[in-house]
DNA sequence: GGAGGATTGAAACACGTGTTTGAATCATCC
DNA sequence: GGATGATTCAAACACGTGTTTCAATCCTCC
């Protein structure tokens, strides 16, 4: 028969069974090389398990990938809980400050983020498993919320939906082109790096140095909150 | 004998030759399947073409890939020429918002930008076949410098390198968020639409409208101006 | 200890892939 | 017109994939 109730709970240090030991693979191997090129024998061997087993223990491939999403979600949010505003009394520019510094660890820290890399994919390649659309509802909605209601108190208002979008994309792009340009970045970098390009100096540093999450956070921070003090209520909203 | 000088041109509107049709194919294929789930055979069939066309006219799927990305690259500098800070003494902030808007263009319009989705799949998850390399010399880097270019007139002396990049970043961040974020933010609207989601009516308008580009890069732009005033020379770089 | 269900294992299946092959067709030029 | 070389075509090859099968093994509980 097949179980079926999730871990829930981080790897312990001894030895685990082989559903959870599939699982930690097939988030290695899926946050890698996407779902499509992590082959089901490829993770059967990291977790020194037959080839078989991911189809005994899950159904198919698919719903491996729904629980390794899930235990990544899961995880992800028990570990690190979104700022938000709250009754605290906190003033709304640190709280901005401290969701955008717990964004970018998300995306970037923790075994360079299990999530934010599962979720860069299927933001830029959705799986024909409707993954998305779970992780949508689950994940990325509430965090946007958690960010509307901080910025909704550093806007005027008055402001319609639409522009109040607006903002948040701002926001959240600024985040998010650390997780998504990742690779170009690093290109980038050794291009400069390796000088094997003609002139232009300006390119100096073109790349990433490793990042101090304290002062990209910062940075975005402070550009966000100049940004946002441009809002206008007198803008029309259709 | 295997041919080999790119088309460089638009299709004319008359017959194609078969390697032409395979490059038009390939690039609307690769660009709404990526390299690897876009199949020569599918390729072959939408260029009426054999199934071995591929390999007589390029030698294999990733020489057609790479002649797929330069074609895009050619056309979209041709089409459209990047904005640049120039001697007709036009104000570097109208410049910037010209490059944004320019930018937004490359990536979201004309067949929903071929160039700007290939990119992005380059970026999200580098092919094996070195073409992000390609990708970023010849067109990431142009690209950036222009920018650079222009946020330079409009920051204060004395800023560090690091620091430029942090202002570049944050520009191109917005602009990239509309096309890596676009499948999750329809499905966020789906979300909502249907509105199968319980209470919180704050997520209203989550999802994309149907953008209007002038609006975006209106946004973008006085987002960003205000954001690079917050530039302080004084900040140490390493 | 032994029965019975849960789990593992090696092998095979069915399918889709990129690529190769060699004959058939086409176009071109002497 | 006929030979030559470029191009097309159908078929096959070699390989990797997800999944299935069914016997062997392990564990648990009576």
């Amino acid at each position: 028969m097949h179980p079926e109730a999730p871990s829930d709970t981080e790897p312990a240090a001894g030895m685990l069974d082989t559903r959870d030991r599939l699982i930690e693979a097939g988030i290695e191997i899926f946050a890698d090389r996407g779902f499509a090129d992590a082959s089901v024998r490829s993770i059967c061997a990291r977790a020194d398990a037959n080839a078989a087993a991911v189809n005994y223990h899950f159904r198919n491939k698919a719903n491996l990938y729904a629980e390794v999403l899930a235990t990544c979600h899961l995880r992800a949010v028990r570990r690190r809980p979104m700022p938000r505003l709250d009754a605290t009394g906190e003033p709304p520019q640190k709280v901005l400050r401290r969701w955008i510094r717990w964004f970018l660890e998300l995306l970037l820290v923790d075994g360079s983020g299990p999530l934010g890399r599962l979720m860069a994919r299927e933001m830029a390649d959705p799986t024909p498993t409707r993954a998305l659309e779970t992780l949508a509802e689950r994940s990325m909605l509430p965090m946007l919320n958690g960010l509307r209601e901080t910025l909704m108190a550093l806007l005027p208002g008055g402001l319609g939906p639409v522009q109040v979008q607006l903002f948040l994309h701002s926001v959240v792009g600024q985040c998010l082109f650390y997780r998504h340009a990742q690779p170009a970045l690093e290109r980038l970098h050794r291009l400069h790096r390796d000088g094997s390009l003609p002139g232009d100096p300006r390119a100096a540093a073109l790349g990433v140095a490793p990042y101090d999450l304290d002062r990209l956070a910062d940075h975005i921070a402070t550009f966000s909150l100049a940004g946002l003090a441009t809002a206008d209520p007198a803008g029309a909203e259709p």
